[in-house]
DNA sequence: TTGAAAGCGATACCAA
DNA sequence: TTGGTATCGCTTTCAA
């Protein structure tokens, strides 16, 4: 006796005072719970019973996790505050993918936001984990190099790119050029690339050539350097295309930053946003200013989100797996949680759905499009 | 030596390898973190720099977790999948405020999704949390008993009533009986009301007063009781009200729970819809039918979520705090965890917000509206 | 099928 | 200011 831990002298419910009230082993106890076939049906049973009875829900998590070295939690981390992410039906999408994968292994969400200040970078180091996702952050992202050192298994949604750590991504410049070269096809000169936040902190107006390469946003790289090589195959100079940066991700953002531009002289007739809640908002810029879509305005957007299909009108749009490259994320981590070595997929292709938020120039009556 | 633990073993990095490493007691090191004015800054700068060249990023938040009996996380249980919540932009604020509070202790949060079938269930049990969020779950939702029985703190938002534990929410009643007046008021008398589910896994279609009282949405109940009362004290028998039951809270379900209500003769003139998002699909449904609001059909939404800002036309609706409930819920759980004793604030109080989906019956030619 | 014992890695007393 | 030590609650060989 004098060498057992004391009767519960805590209080708290433990597999050790489920085991002594029921006179077996706390072993058995937890058998009961992790190893269904390493006892007895029948005590099984009983044990499960007395437990509820006496309100204890099973072994400590953070206990078992230490015991076992998995807690159960995948850490994600996210751009901006939740309400950013989560207005993006993209994200949205991609985290309902991968909630869905990771519950096939119990694996829970644990959200990380910020803009990498020290609280977030705190939080990180704290966090208790298993794997990590990033979602979509900047080159240099200080949180990105707090959970590398955490040492535990990383997956990456498109960027940044981390040598050895496996990245799901898609062709983004086959993209931004399939979208380019729709518009040149359909007889655009004149032309404008939207642009989400091209670095931390984004910026409104337009965005120079220098402002373009500087991009920490390494998706926004690639589908200008797309958007850029289908208008040097149709011999259009990339100067003369207006790009023009957004502060967000949102129609809002796009619409303020496209309104003088579509106002003004030398209006673009056709304009790529490089996310369809770009797009959104480049329509309702379009509308305030009394301007047709498609006649006098073609819009194509990026990534098929739901909003792109019931917009007025339905817009044109490079279409991308959404919940299923949460998936794909999902079942990468699953397999190195599990110890398995993984190396990036293939990016998943892209494709150009045709709605009607594009035509041919001046499709219709331009006239009424004289202003000022 | 003889006694002490193998040096590292396991090739893992803890704080004891990183003691010996710099010939000093894990209790300094894990001062250097966890209690910085234990040690000299000097000493604590020696340690820190070791551990960064080592790799070493602090101590194990398992571990930890064990021995101070928290881990910095906060599980939140949401109805359904995560997509669904989180294409409710109600839902979404109120996280961001949650986020947002909770962060000030370091606090992250643990999503789970479902409809309380065996894997939520599981990963309840087995999450590693220091308190639970319930985002407005129906009564009887098993996984509300599955954290109870977790023996945690717990904070439930709007629904369902746990006696003991603390809930925010607001007046729901005063809510519907103030949209429901608001129509009344105007002239109307040909009403509807549009309901979310009225319990899990809803039912598109005629709410007879039987299932409406059945509901199993606490918020629900309350907003119709509100919304008869303001019907009885004009005189209107509830009964002449049609109250029609979505699948989902989202526009599309609305749309389509209405069309036909829209269209048929003796439809409503005036209708209050139980959330915004409820109210932007009978918005759409309108304008397909070629019905025009407020001149021929007057709504009113419930929450004042952003979308209904920028409808068209702006939504009058209820308004009710959103991300504001969200850092309120917050705080309660940040004191829970802390020991304190806390108990259901009062409710917040609602607000009717007049924009320009409602107007005086006939307010305009309402012969238009005649058809079939 | 069951039980005893050895850690998992860290924290927080209490001495020194 | 620093170091020893008990303990947090559980899982998992290994014997019985």
């Amino acid at each position: 006796m004098g060498k057992q831990p004391p009767e519960a002298s805590n209080g708290r419910l433990t597999l050790l005072t489920l085991a002594r009230d029921l006179g077996v082993s706390r072993a058995t106890v937890s058998n009961a719970y992790n190893r269904p076939d390493q006892l007895s049906p029948a005590l099984r049973a009983r044990i499960l019973a007395r437990a509820d009875e006496l309100g204890f829900s099973g072994p400590d998590p953070m206990a078992r996790g230490l015991r076992r070295g998995r807690v159960g939690a995948v850490g994600v981390l996210v751009d901006e505050g939740l309400s950013h992410a989560f207005s993006d039906p993209t994200t949205v999408l991609f985290l309902d993918g991968l909630a869905r994968e990771l519950q096939l292994d119990g694996l829970g969400l644990l959200l990380h936001a910020g803009r990498g200040d020290g609280v977030m970078l705190r939080s990180i180091r704290d966090a208790a984990v298993d794997a990590w996702v990033v979602l979509s952050l900047p080159d240099g992202h200080p949180a990105v190099s707090a959970v590398r050192s955490r040492g535990r298994p990383v997956v990456v949604l498109d960027q940044p790119f981390l040598p050895g750590v496996p990245l799901v991504g898609i062709d983004d410049a086959a993209g931004g050029e399939a979208a380019v070269r729709h518009l040149l096809g359909l007889g655009h000169r004149r032309l404008a690339v939207l642009t989400m936040p091209l670095q931390a902190g984004g910026r409104e107006g337009r965005a120079d050539v220098r402002r373009q390469q500087e991009a920490t946003y390494q998706v926004m790289t690639r589908r200008l350097a797309g958007a850029a090589a289908a208008a040097a195959e149709a011999g259009v100079s990339w100067d003369q295309v207006t790009v023009v940066e957004c502060m967000a991700n949102e129609p809002d953002a796009a619409a303020r930053a496209v309104a003088g531009l579509l106002a003004g002289p030398g209006a673009p007739t056709g304009v790529f946003a490089c996310s369809d809640q770009l797009a959104l908002g480049v329509l309702r810029a379009a509308r305030g200013a009394g301007i047709r879509v498609p006649e006098e305005l073609s819009v194509v957007g990026f990534d098929d989100s739901p909003p792109a299909r019931v917009a007025e009108p339905p817009l044109t749009t490079v279409a991308q797996p959404l919940r299923g490259r949460g998936r794909t994320v999902g079942a990468l981590v699953r397999a190195l949680i599990r110890g398995e070595e993984v190396s990036s997929p293939a990016k998943s292709p892209v494709r150009l759905v045709l709605r009607s938020s594009t035509g041919p120039l001046g499709g219709r009556d331009r006239s009424s499009r004289a202003r000022a």
